[in-house]
DNA sequence: CATGAATGAGTATTCATTCAT
DNA sequence: CATGAATGAATACTCATTCAT
C-alpha cells in the first residue's frame, strides 16, 4: 500500500557524489529524482514545484517518483537529511583542524563556502530555506546533530576564552547567521567561492562572537 | 480582474494601528482581512494558507476578499509593502538620533526589537520570510527604500571610520542579518523584548561590522 | 477545510419527493447531485463511478460535488441513509395496517414493491447492494432502525403463533430475503409492480416463515 | 496482451483442492495466486483489491500475476468459473440422491452448507457477490449451467406435484435465495455448518416453494 | 518462468476566483 | 458593498499492466 520501503544504505553518500561501483538502473533513477527535486525545490520552492515537473526534469514518469519516495514531502525530507549529514560531516572535519576554536571555525567557514560552491542546491535547501512543518522528527533530529556539533566547537572557544561568554547556542547561531549570508550569495552563483566578499564576511562572523577585551 | 481599483490612501498607516476618526464598515472589513492574512501567512506560510481560511478567520465571506484585494498574491504584496514602509520609518527615526552611526544603529536595533514585539507578524513577514517571485516590482522598490536607508546609515559610519571599509551594502546586510536573529526569537515570542539574549545579539551585530584597528 | 457542514433539515424528505415551496438554487443542485449519484451508483457500482461522471450527469462542475458532500463516500452514505429512512417509514406505515402480522407483512410486501417501482434506485441501493466498509456508523445505525422495526413485526407474529418459533431476527431476514428477489426484478424494471411473479413471491416469503402445524 | 495463452486443463479442479500427482513449480504459484485473490476479493471486494496486494499475499512478484492470468478481471472470471463448476457438481451429486425432489433439494442444501464451510471464499464469490459487468460470456454460461441444473431439480418437483406451479426458474431462484442466507452466515464463519440456524433455514427454503394444498 | 522497476492514464479532492443575488 | 454557491483547472497520488533482465 506504500512504496519505497527498501532503503538501500549509502544512498545518502551516493547522493553526495562519492562512491560508485555497481550502480543499478534503479539507483540511477533515484539519483535523477534527487537532483531534479533538489534543483526545483531550491529554485522555485517546495509548494510551487509539482510532481509532474519533478518527473519531467528527472526524465521519468510521474508514477516513478512513488517507487522511490513515499510522498513529495518524504522526498523533501530525504533531501533535507542528506543536506544535514553533509553539513555535519563538514563540521566534524573542521573539528579535526589543528589549532584553537578560531582556526577551526575559520576552516569550517571556508569549507562551507567551498562545499556550497560545489553543491549550491544542497546548501540552499539546508541552510537558507525554511521548511516549517514539512520536516518530520527524523529530519529535525538530523539537523540537531549538525547544530550540536557546531555548538560544541563554539563551546570549546568559550572554554579557551576566545569566544564571548553566554549561551554557546546563541553564538553558534550568530556565527552561522553571518556565514549564511555568504553562502546565500555563493549558492545563488552571485559570488564565486573566491569572491572579494567572502573573506570579510567570514571574518565578520568571527568578530561577532569573539571575546572582547 | 475588476475589483479593488480605488486605492484608499493611508491603508498602510491604518494597518500599523494609528489613525482612526470615521472608520467606515468597509475599512473595518479591510482591517480584519489584513490581520487575518498577516497572522496566517506568517504562521503557516503563504502557499499553505487558503483564501477560505483567511475569510473565515476574518469573519467574512470568501468573495469579500476580492472586493478589497485583486488577488491573494496582491494581498501578500499589500502586507509586504506595509511592512517595508513600517521598517523604513523606523530607520528614518533612528537616523534622527543624535550621535554617530554606532548610536544610530544601536537605536535602530532597539527600535526594531521593540516594534517586532508589538507587531510580530509584520516583522516576520518583512524580515524573516522569503517571498521569492511572489513580490511585484512595487514591493521590491519599497523594500529597496528600506535597504537604501539602512545602507546610508552604514555609509555614514564608514565615512566616520567607525565601520569597516568595503561595500556599505555588504555591511548593512551583515548587520541586519545578525539583528534578524534576535527579531526571529522576538517575533516567535520566544524572547520578550527585554530578554537577556537581545542586547548581546545587537552588540554582536555591531561588532561584526565595526572597523577594527 | 471541509465543506457541506450546514445540513438543511428535510433534505432527506425532499429527496423522497414530497415537500417543495421555496427550493433554493443550492437545494436544487443538491437534488440533482443526489439523483445523478443514485443512478450511477446503482447501475454501475460505487467504485466504477467517477466524480467527473457524477458531476456531468448532474450538470454541474466537479468541484460542486464537494460543496454539498464531504467526499464521494459521504455522498454514498447520505444516499444510503435516505434509503434506510425511506424503508423504515414503509415498515412503520405497514405496522399501522389493521389485522395480524400476516396482514401487516403482506401490506409491507406490497408497499415495498410499489415503492421500489417508484424509486428503483433507492431500493437497489438499500436492499440489493452490499457496501461493505464504505458505510459509516451513522449509516449502520439507520439501517438497524429499519431491521429492528421489521423484526418487531415478526416478533408480533411469533407472539400470535402465526410465525415459526426461533429468532425473530432470522425470520425477518428470511422474509426480506425472499421479498428482495421480487424487489430485484422490479428495481431492474424487468417486472412491473403488477407482474405475475410478484404475488407468488410475496406469498412464498410468508410461507417460508409462517408457523407450520 | 501476450501472457497466459496456454490453458492448462484441470486448473479448475486443482483450484477445488483434489488432484495432485506432479505439481510443478508453476502450478504451485498458480495455486497461491488463486488462493490469495479468492481471499482478497471476497473479504474486501474486487475493486478495492489491488494487484500488488494479491502478489504480496501470494508471495510472488507483481509481474508474475500476468504469467498466469491475462488481467485482474480474467483472474476474477477464472475464480468465478471455478466456483460455478464446483456448485454445478454439487447439484449433480444431489440429483443422484434417491427419492423425490424434496429429498434431493434437502441433500443439496446440506451439501451446499458443508461445501461452504470447507471453501467459504468460493461460495462467497459465486453465491453471495455480485460482479455486474465484470463477468465475461464464458463465466455467464458456466453460471447458467448451475442454474439450469438446479431448475431441472425444481421442474422435477413440479412434475411430482410437490412444488408449486409457476416458473421453475422463479422457484429455483427463491429456494436458492433462502439457502443463500444460510450460506452467507456460514461463509462469514458466523455459523458453523451445524449451527442451530442452518436446518430451519433450509426447511424454510423448501416451505417457500413447496406446493400448498 | 519469475522478477520488480517503470509506466502513464486515471482518481478524488482542493482552491483561487467569479458573479448572480 | 457583501455574500456564498459555482466553477474548473490543477494537484498529489494510485494501480493495472509491461518488459528488460
Amino acid at each position: 500500500m506504500c512504496a519505497a520501503k527498501r532503503r538501500n544504505p549509502g544512498s545518502g553518500a551516493r547522493g553526495a557524489g562519492l562512491d560508485s561501483r555497481a550502480m543499478t538502473q534503479a539507483d540511477l533513477t533515484h539519483q535523477r529524482l534527487v537532483r531534479a527535486a533538489l534543483e526545483l525545490f531550491t529554485t522555485q520552492g517546495y509548494h510551487v514545484t509539482t510532481t509532474p515537473e519533478i518527473a519531467k526534469k528527472a526524465g521519468v514518469a510521474e508514477g516513478t517518483i512513488y517507487r522511490h519516495f513515499q510522498s513529495k514531502q518524504q522526498l523533501l525530507n530525504d533531501l533535507y537529511r542528506g543536506g544535514a549529514r553533509w553539513a555535519a560531516k563538514l563540521v566534524k572535519e573542521a573539528d579535526a583542524t589543528p589549532g584553537g576554536a578560531r582556526d577551526k571555525l575559520a576552516a569550517l567557514g571556508r569549507a562551507l563556502v567551498a562545499a556550497t560552491a560545489r553543491e549550491p542546491a544542497v546548501a540552499q535547501l539546508f541552510f537558507l530555506q525554511r521548511h516549517g512543518s514539512l520536516l518530520d522528527d527524523e529530519s529535525r533530529k538530523t539537523a540537531r546533530d549538525f547544530r550540536l556539533a557546531l555548538e560544541s566547537l563554539v563551546a570549546q572557544g568559550k572554554a579557551e576564552g576566545s569566544i564571548k561568554a553566554g549561551a554557546a547556542e546563541l553564538w553558534a547561531h550568530v556565527w552561522l547567521g553571518v556565514v549564511s549570508l555568504a553562502l546565500d550569495h555563493v549558492s545563488a552563483r552571485e559570488w564565486p567561492p573566491d569572491h572579494a566578499g567572502v573573506q570579510p564576511t567570514l571574518e565578520a562572523a568571527w568578530e561577532a562572537i569573539r571575546a572582547t577585551v
